[in-house]
DNA sequence: TGTACATCAGTGAACGCGCGTTCACTGATGTAC
DNA sequence: TGTACATCAGTGAACGCGCGTTCACTGATGTAC
């Protein structure tokens, strides 16, 4: 984990650091994933890469632009999650159950994301006053290297060519099906549904994505 | 607005303030309108009150406390949205038409409180590490003065009693229909739909409580 | 291969800010007799 | 009806905290000749 100029917790070795950048996003995550995106604070972010608070300077150009980088990184954690539930649905064999198979995988790895990387998830959801990137070219959807969302409209796109969507509702389809994961997410980590027992919660998902399903 | 005692930004006539608690909690509903759940510090919401920062403390025992306090209010205001359109769709004739009428009233009135009153509705929905009030007496669901929670139970009640819900459907609904709604609330306004139009929205908004309710 | 020097990537100290909270206080109110 | 006094509801000043950011600096690196 620690590069061979310097650890977390000891002194470095070097004046300089070594991938002074690389290690506070890695220090960002690590706050992230403990405290959600309100424990990103520059000082402490620092601090854990064993350096002085205004090193930082030398990298990011504000405290803004250091947590966009540790966002980004957690949406890409998202991501990650997303696909390895996705890459098993793809395995099956037919058109049909595949394609719905393949929207099901998503809800699932976007709830299971939630709740086992709560800090992660508040995180990569925390934008600002920012933009939010839209898929620009839909040729990138044939590939990987996908953000959560284009995973979605990824595996929409699979339920249209497999005829288990009707071609007229697919546009806006991400929004619906994403609102109700996005939403069950919340309950779960921050609402109602925070105490409920795990057998609970994963009934009320599969029903969740079964009437996202018929209703889409 | 201001009692006769007192004016939010003048200086009071007496020194006693009449009633500094409801002034508070009023300031600091003032301030979560406009910039949500954040912007409720206690310095701030004794300097809009027009009394020292400690003051606060005779009422009540931390700025948690008083956050709370406002944190219900903004629950309480969510709960008059929703009911705002509810009483519409109970004029309906038909039970099965009113029923479903009413379910999409509750719809309506919580995306559009989110719209309308952003800072409040993120202010209603930023609960730390509190319980959440659950409805405890089924008997409460008949009568009105309840939560956004029981409102939503409450139609779909009639839902289940119009035939248009299978009864073994009922348990949990709540959270399926719940979960859609809150997650498009949260699209809209922090998320990628922040910047869409509108009509975009509504429609969104229609497609997404029509899935609901043919999903359910 | 060696040296001068510009550039880069850190340090150390300090700034001002707004926050929640505590302390000893004092002015106003209301109750007992 | 008037007065003594306990209680209540405010004030003023101060505390320590952690934050983001700026300043002038210095040690390390790498490049030109």
């Amino acid at each position: 984990m620690a590069t061979d100029s310097q650890s977390i917790l000891g002194a470095r070795a070097t004046y300089h650091h070594g991938d002074l950048r690389a290690a506070l996003v890695e220090a960002g995550l690590a706050l992230a994933r403990e405290g959600g995106p309100e424990a990103v604070v520059l000082r402490e972010t620092t601090r854990r890469a064993g350096v002085a608070p205004n090193a930082a300077y030398r990298h990011f150009s504000s405290h803004q632009a250091l947590f966009d980088a540790v966002r980004a990184a957690a949406v890409g954690a998202l991501a990650q999650a997303i696909e390895a539930e996705l890459r098993q649905a793809e395995a099956l064999p037919d058109a049909a159950t595949r394609a719905r198979g393949m929207l099901a995988a998503v809800g699932r790895g976007y709830l299971g994301f939630a709740q086992a990387e709560t800090g992660w998830f508040r995180t990569a959801f925390a934008f600002g006053a920012h933009d939010v990137e839209v898929p620009t070219d839909p040729a990138r959807t044939a590939a990987k290297g996908l953000n959560p969302f284009e995973l979605l409209g990824y595996a929409l796109d699979a339920m249209v060519q497999a005829g288990v969507l009707p071609a007229e509702r697919r546009p806006g389809a991400e929004f619906l099906a994403w609102s109700s994961v996005h939403g069950m997410a919340l309950l779960i980590i921050d609402g109602p549904l925070r105490r409920a027992p795990p057998a609970v919660r994963l009934v009320l998902g599969g029903r969740l994505l079964r009437m996202v399903e018929a209703g889409l």
